[in-house]
RNA sequence: GUCCCCAUCGUCUAGUCGGCCUAGGACACAGCCCUUUCAAGGCUGCAACAGGGGUUCGAAUCCCCUUGGGGACGCCA
C-alpha cells in the first residue's frame, strides 16, 4: 500500500513556522515511502477563509519547496458529498437532528461546570422521534458510541486510550447544513485515501472521535502522528496572536530556504549528532517515530547559525540570485560594480542573512556617503599620509587587478616605510569603504575596482590635509 | 473543573533491549589561539537527568505519586 499523508491548512492567516513543520514532516514522510503528498484546504467556516489566506499558505509551501503531489483540494468544493455521507448517516440512525436551543446548551454547560464536569451534549434530542415544527433549524448529530474505549496507536505518543463516556455527540452539521471539522477531515481522509495522518499534537483529543464516525462510515482507520506544538522562546505556545511569524516573514528577513528547513527539521527531530541536513538527507533519514514527544521552543539564534551555514557552504551563483532580491530592496543595482557572485564570496563568512549581506554589499555598487566618524579619526592621520600618497601611485601601476598583486603592492608599500600590514591596509579601508570593516583588503580592492580605489585614495588624503590644517 | 499529552544543560537534542553516563553533541555565552579589520576557523570552559517513593546487584533509562508545562472540552479548524 503506498502511503499517502496530506497537509489540511485552514485558510485563515498566513502559514506560521508551526504549521510549516507539520507540512514538512508530512511531506518528507511521504517522499521517504515513495508516497503522495495531498494538499488539502480546510474552508468551511467560511467567515475566517480567505483567498489571500490560501494564497498566503500556498506562496509559502512554494518558497520552501514542499510540492504536493494531488490537490489543492478545497473542501467548500465538495459540499455534496458532505451532505450525503450525513444523510446516509441519518438513514442509518447514527445521527440524528437535534433541535436543542443556543440557550438550553449554554445552562446545560453553565451547570456541569459549575459541578466540576466537562461540558458536554447530554444526548436530549437524541431518542426523539417527532421534529418539531418550532423555530430552532436542527443541527445534526453524530451517535457517538455510548461505551466502551477507542485506542489511538499514535505513532508519536504511543498508545492512547480514551474513554467513550468521555466524548458526546458532536455536531456534524450546522442548522445552515453545512458540515463540520471533525466530520470533514473524517470524509475526506476516507476518500483521499489518506494513510498516514500527520497533524498537530492539539488534534489528539479530536483522533477518538474521528475513529468512530470512520468506524460508524465502515472506513478503515489511518495511521496517526500527533507532533507536539511549537513554543516561542519565552515558553508560550506559538500561535498566529502570540509570537508566530509568517514563513515568508523569514525569506524577508534574508533566509535561505533550506536553513529554515533545516532547522525546522531539528526541531523535534534528531538523527544522533548531526544537525545539518540536506533535503536529500532528510528524506533519506527522517523517521516519524523517532519525533520527540515533547514541545519544543523556537531559537531564532540558532536558524541564524544554521542561515550563516548555509550562506558559507551553498553555491555561489544560488545564493546571488536570493541576494540580488535584497539588494533591490535596498535600490541597489546589481549591475553597477562587480560581480554579484564575486561579492558573494568576499561576504558569505561574515554574514548570518542576505538582507545583513545585502547591506554590507551596497558600498561596493553605489559607494558611501561620507565617512564613519570614529573610523576616520583613527586611521586617516596625517603620519599616514605619506604611505599613502605612495600606495596610490603604486596602485596606479597595477596592470592586472587582481587580489594577488594588489597584496603585493601593499605589502611593499608597508616594508619601504617601515609599517606593519595593518597599519596601512586600515587606513586604506576606510578611504575605500568608510569604514574599517570589510572583508580582506585586497579582495576588497578588487570589488571596488582600481579607477574607484584612486579615486577613494585622493578624497582621503584630501580628507586629512584639510584636518591637519583644520582646527583640532 | 474534567479528560489527554509532556518533563535531560538557557535552547535544540544524544541517551533506543536498565550497566560502556564521573550524562555526549550543537546553538548561545566566556576565555585562549590564528589574524591586515570584521568574520570564519581551532582549542578550552560554563551548564542538565523537576521532586519524592519504589523495582533491581545496578535507573536519566521501568512503575507510582507530587509538582510544573501544554492541549482539548465551539453550530472554529
Amino acid at each position: 500500500m503506498t502511503v499517502r499523508t496530506r497537509f489540511a491548512p485552514s485558510p485563515t492567516g498566513y502559514l506560521h513556522v508551526g504549521g510549516a513543520r507539520t507540512a514538512l514532516f508530512s511531506w518528507l514522510h511521504a517522499r521517504k515511502h515513495g508516497g503522495v503528498f495531498v494538499l488539502r484546504v480546510e474552508d468551511t467556516d467560511r467567515e475566517r477563509s480567505t483567498a489571500e489566506s490560501v494564497n498566503a499558505i500556498l506562496e509559502g509551501m512554494t518558497w520552501l519547496g514542499l510540492e504536493y503531489d494531488e490537490g489543492p483540494f478545497y473542501q467548500t468544493e465538495r459540499f455534496d458529498r458532505y451532505r450525503a455521507v450525513i444523510q446516509q448517516l441519518l438513514d442509518e440512525d447514527k445521527a440524528y437532528h437535534c433541535y436543542c436551543s443556543k440557550e438550553r446548551l449554554n445552562s446545560l454547560r453553565v451547570e456541569q461546570l459549575k459541578n466540576k464536569q466537562k461540558p458536554r451534549y447530554d444526548g436530549h434530542c437524541r431518542d426523539r422521534r417527532d421534529s418539531p415544527s418550532g423555530s430552532v433549524a436542527p443541527v445534526v448529530r453524530f451517535k457517538n458510541p455510548p461505551d466502551g474505549n477507542v485506542v489511538v496507536n499514535d505513532l508519536i505518543k504511543g498508545r492512547v486510550v480514551f474513554s467513550n463516556t468521555e466524548l458526546d455527540d458532536l455536531i456534524i452539521a450546522r442548522s445552515d447544513g453545512s458540515p463540520t471539522y471533525n466530520f470533514t477531515v473524517v470524509v475526506d481522509d476516507m476518500d483521499m485515501e489518506i494513510t498516514d495522518v500527520i497533524r498537530g499534537d492539539d488534534h489528539l483529543n479530536n483522533t477518538p472521535r474521528q475513529i468512530n464516525i470512520l468506524n460508524a462510515l465502515g472506513a478503515a482507520t489511518p495511521a496517526y502522528a500527533h507532533v507536539p506544538m511549537i513554543l516561542g522562546a519565552d515558553g508560550q505556545r506559538l500561535s498566529k496572536r502570540h509570537g508566530a511569524v509568517s514563513t515568508m516573514q523569514f525569506r524577508e528577513e534574508g533566509f535561505l530556504a533550506e536553513a529554515l528547513l533545516n532547522y525546522l527539521v531539528r526541531l523535534g527531530w534528531s538523527h544522533g549528532d548531526q544537525e545539518v541536513f540536506s533535503i536529500d538527507e532528510m528524506i533519506k533519514l527522517f523517521d516519524i517515530n523517532n519525533v520527540q514527544r515533547s514541545a519544543a521552543s523556537f531559537d531564532r539564534e540558532k536558524l541564524l547559525w544554521l542561515s550563516q551555514h548555509y550562506i558559507k557552504t551553498s553555491d555561489r551563483a544560488h545564493i546571488a540570485h536570493h541576494l540580488s532580491r535584497h539588494l533591490g530592496q535596498l535600490n541597489v543595482d546589481p549591475t553597477t560594480g562587480p560581480a554579484l557572485v564575486d561579492v558573494v564570496d568576499a561576504l558569505r563568512e561574515r554574514a548570518k542573512t542576505l538582507v545583513e549581506m545585502a547591506q554590507t554589499s551596497a558600498v561596493y555598487y553605489r559607494g558611501f556617503k561620507g565617512y564613519d566618524e570614529k573610523d576616520a579619526s583613527k586611521f586617516l592621520k596625517p603620519e599616514i599620509l605619506g604611505a599613502l600618497t605612495d600606495l596610490q601611485e603604486r596602485l596606479a601601476l597595477v596592470s592586472d587587478w587582481t587580489a594577488e598583486a594588489i597584496h603585493q603592492v601593499i605589502q611593499e608599500t608597508a616594508d619601504a616605510h617601515g609599517l606593519k600590514l595593518g597599519k596601512i591596509a586600515q587606513p586604506l579601508r576606510v578611504a575605500v569603504v568608510g569604514r574599517a570593516v570589510s572583508p580582506p583588503i585586497d579582495v576588497t580592492l578588487t570589488l571596488v575596482g582600481q579607477e574607484r580605489t584612486l579615486e577613494a585614495l585622493d578624497k582621503a588624503q584630501i580628507y586629512i590635509r584639510q584636518r591637519e590644517v583644520g582646527p583640532t
